[in-house]
DNA sequence: GTCTGTGAAGGGCTTCACAGCT
DNA sequence: AGCTGTGAAGCCCTTCACAGAC
């Protein structure tokens, strides 16, 4: 049986059948990690940053700098001692090691509120992805043009994801159609999903699948703050305002610069 | 100095002042997951489900079903011994648990193409939230209309935060405006915020920060392909198949109906 | 002196196996 | 007989502290 959710908090044990790649021995936690060091590095570089130190980049980050210094050495050593780490090179080491370095194809399909948003936001081509296939079902939408994509009729998806040679699928669709087109997507070879239904898609072992559920993400929260607010409800507008005033760490601090 | 990121790993060793509420000591980990359990347990009421065992529950969530004894025992006794878990009962249990019961009201910032997705979005309301305010620092969209609400100017942002009691902001506005949207949440008392922007925004100890990075999640799920494919490149489409064929495991099963 | 890389200690989460209730 | 609740073992990750390179 194929275990359909790895979510917000993922305890994937599986490993693949043959050691190969260096892959194999970075924890799923770090990984998560490396995607929001690289994110922070693009701004640096952006910046016109050269060096930054463990401490700075950690802060910029949101994480300790033991844990950066020791999620960067499961890649090898990245830094020079008693200087810091050359922002171009370990961001082309993070994305290297992220399989970022390849550029990969996304096809999307479900063209309603979300799948709009999704399709014209220009984050991903930034970040290394592509989007090359839009898809539904509904013949009122079918042939509209997104973001210099015409959307397709979904019975040609499988097809079209082989031909366009797509590696990875987005399911924005109604819940009640999320099983089919995962199936779908699956039998065309895909092997990476991310799902924005919040029911738990059945896959195979070798299909790698994330899910976003925003509702969950809200209960979340909910809890976390009746967590950390204990009945003595103490109001302190001050905190406030004197974390405002800190900025975004990545704007200050002593990155060298050209 | 406030950490900013919780995101999707969340390691907040962060605990309230005072141990007043139970809410204390249930793990990160789990209350993740109790929101997943709670939105299948929704499914199976509204399939008619009375009662339900651990087996059942955990294999439609996707976790095993020591995990979900485990994470169900911190709120306490909630089956019978020999019988399973009465569906109603666990679901009401879950709810009060996160902090459920009380009703969020979600303010919303931030209004394009992401923005009308998560305000036209109806899956809120059937999970105990009601979004209450939509704002937007364009004149040419304040003044609309969007799922019953009118857009309002992100000026009247913390007056209207106050007035309308809300417990929740989402900021979905683009990245320049992140920072100083959180800050005016903040500064309204607001002590949930739900981030779609990659940023790291910096918030005092007191508010609970969540982010949704999708550029993000696709590279997280790159990394796992990647590592879950050896250069052996095996094809097994019957894999596929076999998995498909399975279904939503929560369409049969052993679960009592009236 | 400064900053990286890393073994070792510590904590939290998962998994196992079974005691206990119906 | 069946299923829940839970101590205990084990594992993964985080944190600490310092050796090592510049």
């Amino acid at each position: 049986m194929a275990r359909g959710v790895t979510g917000a908090a993922p305890s994937a044990p599986r490993r693949g059948p043959s050691a190969a790649a260096q892959h194999r021995d970075i924890p799923q936690a770090t990984v998560t990690r490396l995607a929001t060091y690289l994110r922070v590095l693009g701004v640096l570089a952006d910046e016109g940053a050269l060096i930054v130190s463990s401490e700075e980049l950690a802060n910029a980050s949101g994480v300790g700098s033991a844990k950066l210094r020791k999620d960067l050495s499961f890649l090898g050593p990245n830094g020079v001692r008693g200087v810091g780490y050359d922002v171009a090179r370990l961001r082309a080491r993070i994305e290297s090691a992220l399989g970022l370095d390849r550029g990969h194809r996304v096809v999307l399909v479900g063209i309603g509120n979300l799948g709009r948003a999704l399709a014209g936001y220009g984050g991903f081509d930034r970040r290394g992805f592509s989007m090359v296939g839009l898809f539904d079902r509904d013949p009122a939408c079918v042939g509209s043009t997104i973001g210099g994509l015409t959307v397709r009729d979904v019975t040609e998806l499988a097809d079209s994801c082989r031909d366009l040679e797509a590696t990875i699928g987005v399911i924005a669709t109604p819940d009640a159609a999320a099983q089919d087109v995962c199936d779908q997507l699956v039998g065309a070879g895909l092997r990476c999903i991310l799902s924005f239904s919040p029911l738990a898609l059945e896959i195979p072992d070798h299909v790698e699948m994330r899910r976003v559920d925003l509702a969950m993400e809200m209960q979340v929260l909910s809890f976390n703050m009746a967590r950390n607010t204990p009945p003595d409800e103490q109001r302190n507008p001050q905190a406030a305002a004197a974390s405002a005033a800190v900025g975004a760490s990545t704007r200050n601090g002593s990155v060298i610069r050209p």
